[in-house]
DNA sequence: ATTCCACAGGAAGCGACGGCCC
DNA sequence: GGGCCGTCGCTTCCTGTGGAAT
């Protein structure tokens, strides 16, 4: 009996035919053998890396270019050439990939870099320059030239300063047998300034820019994707120009413009059309903002959360550019109400630039003069989309008993 | 020209945690 | 078990500052 029900659920959802073929090449950690646009970049990358195959160290490298730019795409690409040509020419080349977003401080990318030589390196617990020398070891057994690709890698530099590109770029003086270049990337062209100068004319030998995508070259991307992602005909024609243009908007991020794509088809595929319409890209574009809005505001520390229901609620009374203090103000009274420990204003001003980073608040500093300096903080969220996301914690459910207007604003 | 508000944001360091070593 | 080490979230203490008010 339920047997028949499921049946005849899922049969209706099977007779709308599926206009997906394939839709991992939509997905960001798809990598394509073909990247429309990059030639010049790719070029200049290999023809910097070729010294590796005639036993020379390569320079260092710097590429700079903005999210989806496919800075990552292109280095991956040519890596990988690189080791295979190498393995033929008996010339070794490792290429070693390290995001500095998830492994950002010197100790990890050390650890990182010995574990790919099978070393065993704990998780914390050795001095950082035993990690150092057991790296050192394992890569100078044999004779091989290596080449480090550091991703966002001015989040490592903001973390843990330059100690880290300091060893690595003089790492050639230890070794004997191997040779190691490192490869940046970065989206912050300025990042160099607050290196020591020694790094920053090492590391800096060669720099490669990515410019960003213009909407027409999106165009192309997307339409080299849908090739394979999609069935022949699924796309009304304006599908792809139209997510083109909203993602050139977003200074031409081509992971943007494949989320959108995706999404619009998989909004498609919901609504049991077998095409993919203006309207679903339109939608699609919606969602994705408030599904990335709502999931970062869900994985929030409590405390943040806290500290964001606080500039919530005064939003929502009406008051407009609000003070660090009238934030602070109101947050001590919630921390009170549910029992929570009080941060320090120095710990909110933090939390507030996280925020702001975040994306979720706008926080300006300005000087009114005689009455102070104060960040002018503003919700760039949906107010009650966001409130309501925050009240599933269980921590601060209780608030929703007691609402803001009847609590003193000041105490 | 000075004053002075209401903070911003840097520096140092604390304590807890998880993990190493011997 | 005791001595270290790296990391995180946080506090304490501090110096710096743009511009309306005087």
């Amino acid at each position: 009996m339920a047997n028949e029900v499921l049946s005849g659920l899922f049969e209706e959802l099977l007779q709308s035919k599926p206009i997906f073929i394939n839709r991992e090449v939509l997905r960001p950690s798809y990598t394509p053998d073909y990247l429309p646009h990059r030639k010049e970049q790719i070029n200049s990358l290999a023809t910097i890396l070729v010294s590796a195959l005639r036993g020379e160290t390569p320079s260092n490298i710097l590429i700079y270019g903005k999210t989806g730019t496919g800075k990552t795409a292109v280095v991956k690409y040519v890596g990988k050439e690189l080791e295979e040509t190498g393995e033929k020419k008996g010339t070794p080349c490792s290429v070693l990939y390290i995001n500095c977003e998830v492994i950002d401080t010197q100790y990890r990318v050390l650890a990182h870099l010995a574990r790919h030589f099978d070393k065993e390196v704990p998780h914390t617990g050795w001095p950082t320059d035993q990690v150092y020398s057991e790296f050192k070891n394992a890569i100078d057994a044999r004779a091989q030239t290596i080449v480090i690709i550091l991703d966002e890698i001015d989040k490592l530099v903001k973390k843990g300063g330059d100690d880290t590109l300091y060893n690595l770029s003089r790492i050639n003086a230890d070794l004997r047998n191997t040779r190691v270049s490192v490869v940046g990337i970065s989206n912050d062209l300025k990042f160099t300034e607050f290196l020591d100068p020694r790094v920053r004319s090492s590391l800096g030998e060669e720099e490669v820019i990515f410019p960003p995508y213009d909407a027409n070259q999106l165009g192309d991307i997307l339409e080299q994707r849908a090739r394979t992602a999609f069935k022949p005909d699924a796309l009304e024609p304006s599908v792809i120009p139209l997510c083109a243009a909203f993602a050139a908007q977003e200074h031409g991020d081509a992971r943007r413009a494949l989320d959108l794509l995706r999404v619009s088809g998989e909004l498609a595929e919901r609504a049991q059309s077998n095409l993919v319409k203006e309207e679903h890209v339109r939608a699609a574009q919606n969602k994705i903002e408030s599904d990335r809005v709502v999931e970062v505001v869900r994985t929030l520390p409590t405390q943040s959360k806290l500290i964001l229901y606080a500039m919530v609620s005064l939003y929502k009374k009406g008051a407009k550019d609000l003070t660090t203090g009238e934030v602070y103000n109101l947050y001590k009274r919630l921390c009170r109400q549910i029992d929570m420990d009080i941060l320090t204003q120095r710990r909110v001003t933090d939390i507030i630039s996280e925020l702001d980073m975040l994306g979720i608040v706008n926080a300006v500093v300005v000087s009114k003069g005689r009455y102070g300096r104060t960040k002018e903080i503003s919700v760039s969220v949906p107010l009650e989309q966001t409130k309501a996301t925050l009240l599933e914690d269980y921590r601060l459910k209780t608030l929703s008993m007691t609402p803001v207007s009847q609590t003193r604003l000041y105490a």
